[in-house]
DNA sequence: TTATATATTGCAACTTTGTTGCATTCAGTG
DNA sequence: CACTGAATGCAACAAAGTTGCAATATATAA
């Protein structure tokens, strides 16, 4: 399945990269993703990865209130990302985390067409409040 | 009450700054502001008045699905902000405006302190879709 | 009106984040 | 092993945002 429409290929940096978000509880920036790699591939390389595993519906962008990005692991996405659950962000430790069984419920207009959500409710996580 | 906290001065670019956000029936990002004030101070000036506006409840900021940031007057916010409404991104035009109307029902868990929401929503608006 | 204090600005320099082109390397296949 | 093109590293670039400091302008007092 992540061979299926284009002819991937497998190296070091992709699978440490996904192990790093899979592995993670929390959502990872891709400047911490890098610092965590210690060495092992170029900045930029890091960028195509997160990019490619976007694409295959393995990991989901976040946009944190702050404007920083970060990338965790899907769980019920198939065809399409499907994220209309909130993130979390803690101010005081800046740990971002998916809650995945939490949906908000609202009513769109009918003359808006929904292709994607961002929900971002920050504050203090447990750990910090 | 512009002046409350701290001796805060009136100057050309700031009331022509918070007149373009007022007057915009959608949320404006740096760089069109900077392009609408046709040469009228400097980019870092910009930053720091919009800082100043943010501080001041008078506008608030829009994190996009795409990371762009914006910025559009705040209609309900008064000692804090308030913003519990959500803000609509179309993909195709590019414009962000905010529903304030419409605000997401939702419930967290009790251990976590929110402070600040961000709810954004992209796809279609009526004159695109 | 003029003088004064300091809030605000412009500018240069810098950082961070993300992108692109291209030569080189390496994973997958026969 | 040899071949093919996907993946990588590197350099160069662009956009966004920050900081320090000298110069300027606003509010207020004299
Ligand atoms: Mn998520
Ligand atoms: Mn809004
Ligand atoms: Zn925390
Ligand atoms: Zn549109």
């Amino acid at each position: 399945m992540l061979h299926s429409v284009k002819n991937y290929r497998d190296t070091k940096a992709l699978s440490e990269i996904r192990k790093l978000i899979q592995d993670s509880s929390i959502a990872l920036s891709h400047a911490e993703i890098l610092s965590m790699l210690n060495g092992l591939c170029d900045r930029v390389t890091v960028y195509r990865i997160l990019e490619r595993l976007v694409k295959e519906n393995i990991i989901h962008k976040i946009i944190n209130v702050d404007g920083v990005l970060k990338f965790a692991s899907c769980n019920q996405c198939k065809q399409e990302h499907e994220h209309n659950h909130i993130h979390f962000s803690c101010e005081k430790c800046k740990m971002v985390v998916c809650l995945n069984d939490i949906s908000p419920v609202f009513q769109m207009p009918t003359s808006y067409v929904i292709k994607q959500m961002n929900f971002t409710v920050a504050g203090l996580c447990p750990a910090c409040a």
